[in-house]
DNA sequence: GATGAATGAGTTTTCATTCAT
DNA sequence: CATGAATGAAAACTCATTCAT
């Protein structure tokens, strides 16, 4: 079972959901069709429980104290530590944006994303509050794309940054934004 | 065959290319499967036009000189003429990025992309050059991973920003990094 | 069309509607199976356009006036043409018997089937009240009883009767029940 | 094992033979498919376990001198008797009907059948005959057909007769045929 | 006795593509 | 130009049956 959502977490994200058939999955994990529907009532099946599971294990790992406020080195650190972890799971990424990309199933999707990924916008605000600036709310859009926009290039072009130095060049950008 | 185009990018775009069928495709553009085939030998072939064209059409209307610098108000009217021709095609961006997570196809299309993108990329780093700070690399990989997040953002969940302020917001993230 | 609705309900009736492939459809049909889902959207669909067609044409060949009384001899033509309609249509038939026994067909089945038989359930309960007898309800059950009984006989076991008389026997025994 | 066909026999009747698989009759008697396999070769040998020791229970309560001849008294005992039984055991009766509809099982059950049912038969017979009328035959054929009917419409629409008064206008229309 | 993981052949259904008209 | 009937290969899914434990 958890080879079979491995296997198919990594097949989806390379080749997307629907052009990712049962037989591939099964071959890939060397069984039988038929014992992958022992496990899982259907293909869509799969990938819920990948999304669900997907996030669970990345943002268990990112337990913090949202009502805190970092310090720049903590914010620095939280950074760093998020690219981290994209980086160990960019299967998973790569589908997360792929699905994020269609809306059928997009909006089901963003639900689940924004429940999870809420403490860690909280952070972010509260570090971005904490500085004073006039805008804040600019701040925060301006450094939220640039964490997206690095987070797909992370995930899309890995071999641009395979020094893995964008993170400090976007965590310098971050402290210009923040510190002017 | 325009009309052909038209109704596939839309439902590449809203449904994905391989969960959209040649049936769906023919209905909505009220022809036969068969007339479709004269226009175009295969589905891949309409999905390989949209991209080219798309481009071409994007591109056309972007044409600027690359090799001249930028004034901080040429680059802000870059900028806005950018999130514009987005929010006109977010369509084709949406079926851009879709195709771009899927490793088997991105290849070709990363290539067409920055052949076509070149001289927009080009135009960028002049500007940024020539602001004369002492690591103009990050600060390109910085914008362009913000220009990036925002476009995503632009195209995936446009509700977010609907005012409209968003590449404003860009536009001053922008010059604060810049000018530092 | 004509030919896989001739073809399934042969089979459906032979077989069971479970035990009925698209496959075996299609070849006896001399068709792809890909052809039978152009002209129907399921297997389901085959069964229910074959009860609604099976029972239009059967009903639409009784029409008689449902408000008035039969004479004695237009009650012996009417029961004689019943079975004549029960043999020509012997496949229906035992497909509608068998569809009858399962429950989770049946309701539909049952309101389909009573809003068509009504008019000549009507004929013979006129016919019944004409008589005057004590307990017309009473006849009213025992003859449909019989009649439905013989029905099934015909369709089940039609070597038992193959010489065509039951129907003979049948009326005889309804003119015992009414005229006494 | 008794469990088994009696859970077998719920859901036979109810969705029909092919429409019940093994794992829903493993789910409803609260055991393992394996252990089904271990009281039973296969599907199909539950069924016919079933037919044969329905057919057993059902005709072991009903022994009777087949070669003496019934009182009037007797007579409408034994149709009560015979609808009691069929009401008790509708599930069994309903299953009964919709094999007897499928000729591939239909055969072998006929032959089972009748062999268990001669007797009876013979008891109605020997009624009929000690009425001493011109065409026993003819009244045998009617009366065969009411009951067939009646049993059949007891176990498909048991609420239209869910007085319990079906048998008496039976055996009150059986006695107008016969003594005539 | 009892389980349930595992299979493989079969099922229904879909769909890109072809082609006679 | 244009249709839509037709196909065949492959998809998702089911299920009776087996077998190691």
């Amino acid at each position: 079972m958890e080879l079979i959502s491995k296997v198919s977490m990594e097949l989806f994200a390379e080749n997307g959901f629907h052009a990712t058939s049962m037989s591939q999955i099964a071959k890939k994990a060397g069984i039988s069709k038929g014992l992958a529907y022992n496990y899982f009532e259907s293909k869509k099946e799969i990938l819920d429980q990948i999304i669900q599971s997907g996030l669970d294990t990345i943002y268990s790992n990112l337990e913090t104290n949202p009502d805190g406020v970092l310090t720049d080195d903590e914010f620095v650190h939280f950074i760093r530590e998020n690219f981290m972890i994209i980086r160990s799971n960019h299967h998973f990424w790569r589908l997360y944006y792929s699905l994020l990309l269609q809306p059928q199933i997009a909006d089901s999707l963003k639900t689940l994303y924004l429940e999870r990924a809420q403490p860690l916008l909280k952070i972010l605000q509260n570090f971005i509050l904490s500085k004073g600036n006039k805008n804040p709310e600019a701040d925060f859009v301006a450094i939220s794309a640039m964490l997206e926009g690095a987070y797909l290039l992370t995930v899309t072009t890995p071999e641009l940054f395979d020094d893995g130095t964008i993170e400090e060049q976007i965590i310098t950008a971050c402290f210009k934004i923040l510190n002017n």
